[in-house]
DNA sequence: ATACCATCTGGAGCAAGCTCTAAGTCAAGT
DNA sequence: ACTTGACTTAGAGCTTGCTCCAGATGGTAT
């Protein structure tokens, strides 16, 4: 598979497919005899993963820990595991953080509603926000 | 309240106050006869928005919106109930990410918790990753 | 008066995470 | 042989969201 392949197949620019490569968020691809590089079960993998935790914001600082660590063998299977329930607990509180703000949209939306029938009555409004 | 009281408070420094401020991310706070601002109830609950949103993930510039459609009155009314349903859409969205994002990682953590386990025993692992 | 301290402003600087550019290589088609 | 077009690299540039800095001002303590 190309790039412009993986690209498409992944909603991943080759730009940022080759960024990722080069910043070792991925294990390096495994090229052609001409240097093309050629995406396949392996690599493809890796790039799905990556996207998983980048759309939900884990740091790319520490996916390339993890992904260093996956290369150096299995000597590192519980550092491994400390890092990703390091990268739990931060994605929890994170969630956690998004849950209040949901709320507190929902509260606010309400709001709105309820004062926009209100003013379609032709009642006064109070004022203040938020 | 002088900032550094506000920003005491808030948790957030005397320079991002006076940065959100700068950027309507918050509407002007009242100054003192000598040009210092006193954060008072009014400032203190757009700040408290502002945080609780921001660390939720919410984008500046639309909350930037948000505080110029309620400084323009009561006729945004709809308008502020739209960007709000919006902000939450892509809220909701991304906290389906992250869900998945975190699934994956639990299912991650468990698969080395066993690794781990059938390693101490002195078993072959396969190999192979993600 | 003088020193001190917090505050002010405007603008520069910084980190993360892409995104774009320039210049070069290669395989395929005409 | 030559053009075309997708690929390569290294590096510059961009956006978001702060964060820091320099120089000015003003109230308070000695």
């Amino acid at each position: 598979m190309t790039i412009a392949e993986a690209s498409k197949k992944y909603e991943i620019s080759a730009d940022t497919l080759r960024y990722y490569e080069r910043i070792g968020l991925i294990p390096p691809v495994p090229r052609n005899k001409s240097g093309i590089r050629d995406y396949e079960e392996d690599s493809c993998r890796w790039i799905e993963l990556m996207k998983c935790m980048r759309s939900a914001g884990v740091r790319i600082e520490a996916l390339i820990r993890y992904v260093a660590l996956v290369q150096q063998g299995d000597d590192t299977l519980e550092e491994r595991r400390m890092l990703l329930m390091e990268q739990r607990e931060q994605l929890m509180a994170r969630m956690e953080d998004m849950q209040r703000s949901l709320e507190r949209l929902n509260g606010k939306i309400m709001g709105y509603e309820e004062k926009i029938r209100t003013q379609r009555e032709g009642m006064p409004l109070d004022k203040g926000e938020p």
